[in-house]
DNA sequence: GGCTTGCCTGGAGCGCACTCCAAGGTTTTA
DNA sequence: TAAAACCTTGGAGTGCGCTCCAGGCAAGCC
């Protein structure tokens, strides 16, 4: 039996922010088809399948065809890939953390490592972005000032 | 008869901040081999010579017997050109930008636009990243707890 | 002279993260 | 009930940013 928000997704949200961008999910519903989840997510039906083949899903309830029918703990999942990827975390390193959950409990501390690097990580993108930032700010005054300068030439 | 400090590289900096990373430029030089760039860059050879191939580059020097000789100003180049992949900016795109700065100064009004739209992009991807890193901190702080608490319950 | 080291070139190859295809079954709409 | 829209699969293809290879030239050293 699994005890973690992670495994379930029904837990009070401690797990991931509900979603912003893409289209807000209905409350009360608790199974989506797969194109319901494209409009969800933003991912393309063949990248939720592909991250299905590639082990990085959990295992996907099928309607009695054979369809594939999300719920709200998947869509949480996939709000939780969603930033990984936003972080530039390789997907092959997703996949180890979603084979962690898979194997249950005894991976807390593994999980937990792997989250404080990614965490460390993104706060070092995050420097260097706003490093990137200020020498953005120096050129885009520089043209500014060069652009005047230009214009008062011509004048 | 190029005026800007883009173009030149020698003025006071305003094009770009001194590297901090890979190995301290020596001042008073301004001739360097590609392995030196190697080793103030941390890019591979391959990759330098890739770069100029796709005009990604300024012309480069070359030695009398055709061996590359890059100056400050390329460097300086290059150091913009680094800070610029962080932001996750499409090689192509700074193709384009390269392109610009060759193209001379009637480009100026584009260049700028280029980089505002950069800079805006920049600091999106900034925000984005600081709520990737709330989640992060909420699970982290979710997976410690649930940490101590499977350790009290060995207990 | 021979050996090593460093550089040159065009072009092929690679890893990643999708992205699409072909061929077929299912569900919804008119 | 027929057409249109949607879903399934395994496997092939794509675009990006390198990365490497083969074959060769040039300079320094014993």
């Amino acid at each position: 039996m699994e005890t973690t928000a992670e495994a379930t997704g029904t837990d009070t949200d401690v797990c991931v922010a509900p979603p912003e961008g893409e289209l807000r999910r209905p409350d009360g519903r608790d199974n989506y088809t797969i194109s319901e989840v494209v409009a969800f997510t933003g991912l393309s039906a063949h990248t939720l399948r592909w991250y299905e083949r590639i082990g990085l899903m959990p295992h996907i309830d099928r309607s009695h065809t054979g369809q594939r029918r999300y719920n709200n703990g998947d869509l949480d999942w996939l709000g939780l890939v969603g930033k990984l990827r936003l972080t530039g975390m390789p997907v092959a390193d997703m996949v180890r953390y979603a084979e962690m959950v898979r194997a249950g409990d005894h991976t807390y501390r593994e999980r937990f490592e792997l989250l404080e690097a990614t965490r460390r990580d993104v706060r070092e993108r995050i420097a260097e972005l706003q490093d990137t930032l200020a020498v953005l700010d120096r050129k885009i005054a520089f043209y500014g000032d060069a652009g005047r300068a230009l214009a008062s030439e011509r004048a």
